[in-house]
DNA sequence: AACACAGTTGACCAAGCAGTCAAGTTTGAT
DNA sequence: ATCAAACTTGACTGCTTGGTCAACTGTGTT
């Protein structure tokens, strides 16, 4: 073994416990600020629910803030993800589609995510204005041409681009972000797979897709 | 005078005091709970905005959790308003207008109120869990029941009753409890008087009632 | 065995906060 | 003028919580 090797073990060793710890924390965090805020979240709750001294999880994340916004920015990753989807056609309805279907299942698998998201919208995005200013307002205006060009190619009917994304993001979002109320409404129970199916089914159907 | 009288005036004259410290104060709380929810607001910052030493709020309310409820419930009773729009016509594209147009008017007017109610419910209704399974409940179930029928007498294509009102509050929320977003993507500015009448006629259109 | 270094952890601290209190002031009635 | 009762307010307190720290453990290398 060289000396380079050597020491590249090492690292590789000690990188893979942090990046499991890291990845145990992240998870925590996503659950904890959904439920509870983030000023409604201790860092007790969160070491806990990573089963973890609270001092070992500032040894990985130097504030709550910082962990904070790693969880905010992991949701835009995925958020991002899911908004590929809309590329993967160039038939318009079959890239609605995919991207409503996509959105749906971020809201069923990563509640917690969309929770968080919102949370974090609703009080000014104050971490990730940003990622709002750049990132978001990019990939928002090229869907937006996208759309306005399916509509003076008489793909689709005419309707204001801007507006439709809002919609598609309100309707599919919803069913995260209210999924207590949408539980409670549904005799305390979460909506089983048919029920998920079917609600997917009718945001197709409003959105003149089926 | 009599002793009943003077005594009536005394407790008017005061009754009114308390009236409008009350509605001060539940002002600036709806306004600083959507800014940084429950536990991100102090006292201090409430009293701050009602212009009020924090003890002198301390007096009208007995606790910010007693504070915190009397908001939610407010927010309740305007909900509950713009609700009543639904029975106004037995027309059902004349109601669901009236009623998507009332729900707009309130997330263009009481923006904060629905902050504070997504809040809320986001967080699993530590508070006003049992309006959800109460009044909520009945309300939807019967405009449930009553869509049903309007499909069942073919006035309105078919849909799952449920899903669409799940959608109605969706989109029309959204533009208050995503407001920052809407207003970050609408080059930082809030949406003018004319886009306001657009993305509301966008709503009636995607619900068909255009 | 000795060393280096990442990871682990209980105990601690300072700041911020909800809520209290006691000493005021105001108001309307007599 | 006096009284009673509601209202006002600065100062205080005890608890919660983010963050620190110093001692300790585990592991791979020489």
């Amino acid at each position: 073994m060289s000396e380079m090797q050597k020491l590249l073990n090492l690292k590789a060793a000690k990188a893979k416990i942090r990046a499991e710890n890291e990845r145990i924390i992240l998870e925590a965090a996503e659950t904890i600020f959904a439920q509870h805020g983030f000023r409604g979240s201790t860092m007790q709750m969160i070491a806990d629910q990573a089963e973890l001294p609270k001092a070992n999880v500032h040894y990985y994340f130097e504030s709550k803030k910082e962990l904070y916004r790693r969880v905010v920015e992991q949701i835009f990753g995925i958020w991002l993800q899911a908004a590929d989807s809309f590329e993967q056609s160039d038939n318009p309805a079959e890239a609605l589609r995919k991207y409503i279907e996509q959105k749906m299942e971020v809201s069923r698998l990563r509640k917690n995510g969309s929770k968080v998201w919102a949370n974090e919208v609703m009080h000014g995005a104050p971490i990730i204005q940003d990622f709002l200013e750049t990132q978001l307002t990019e990939w928002t205006d090229g869907r937006i041409e996208m759309i306005q060009k399916w509509i003076d190619d008489k793909k689709i009917r005419p309707i204001n681009p801007r507006w439709l994304l809002y919609m598609i993001w309100a309707t599919t979002q919803h069913y995260a972000d209210f999924a207590h109320q949408v539980e409670t409404l549904n005799a305390a129970e979460p909506l089983s797979k048919e029920q998920w199916e079917d609600a997917t089914e009718t945001v197709f159907k409003l959105f003149g897709l089926v």
